[in-house]
DNA sequence: TTGCTTTTACGAAGAGCTTCGTATATAATT
DNA sequence: AATTATATACGAAGCTCTTCGTAAAAGCAA
């Protein structure tokens, strides 16, 4: 099978794409390593589940060296705006603000953490003026 | 089967959940109705799905008289934090910081709620500021 | 060289979700 | 009463995702 157009990762892929934005390129070796860190899974599994990324465009594999080397197709920040958006729909029904909300209230962020929100909005809300 | 603590509701249920969330109790009739101002989906569809979440704790059913009447057993806010709380781990590896700034950076916010935003934070720093 | 380890490839099982066809019962219509 | 419409119940197919067993190839060690 092949993709035209590279579809959102499940859950699976995000861990092994989590491994690949913050370690770079890497082997399935590596990968599984890593992953069992957090959880058991078997070798063959990580192995499988990359290989059907590699096919899906989520990530590129170098096959030079018997050991394959994959890395990451799709960026982080891009990844998660495309999971956000999805989400905000499915379960806010297109509210970010209320997702906002709900993320402010229950989790806990360090003040400088808020000010940084802080200025991020006084920086929106300057730009609307400009408008 | 038969669930001794609920599950989340996937992406169809959570569909359901919002129509009787926002029209409360109601007919498969009426909700598969709904449904299909949105998307095309077959009346027994509906109805399965209905069932299943009454099986699984997510809704309620009245059987007294012919037609069914459903109505969710689980609160919007209370599964909207659950699923946040999922979302944000799996997507965000844990932070709520950063998908705040990605749903406020992609997301359009009116002025208004922005402020909501900024009030919440600074009552949260001034809560903090007691301790 | 012979055997052990590591790696990829392949296939398939099992679980959960979505979908709908068919059967059956009840109500409404003519 | 006979027909048509509406409702629930049941089962199963198709899909995706996760998981792993097994086989084959390549490299390493005794």
């Amino acid at each position: 099978m092949s993709y035209t157009n590279i579809p959102k990762p499940t859950e699976s892929e995000l861990e092994i794409l989590h491994v690949l934005w913050e370690h770079g390129p890497s082997s399935v070796r590596f990968v599984n390593d890593k992953l069992n860190e957090e959880r058991e899974i078997g070798y063959t599994t990580t192995l499988k589940l990359m290989q059907i990324m590699a096919d899906k465009g989520l990530a590129l594999r170098n096959t030079e060296s018997r050991t394959h080397i994959y890395k990451a197709a799709v960026s982080e920040a891009d990844t998660q705006k495309r999971l956000l958006q999805k989400f905000v729909d499915t379960a806010f029904r297109g509210s970010a603000v209320k997702l906002v909300m709900q993320a402010l209230g229950n989790h806990q962020a360090s003040p400088k953490e808020l000010d940084e929100i802080k200025a991020l909005i006084e920086k929106m809300e300057s730009e609307d003026d400009d408008q």
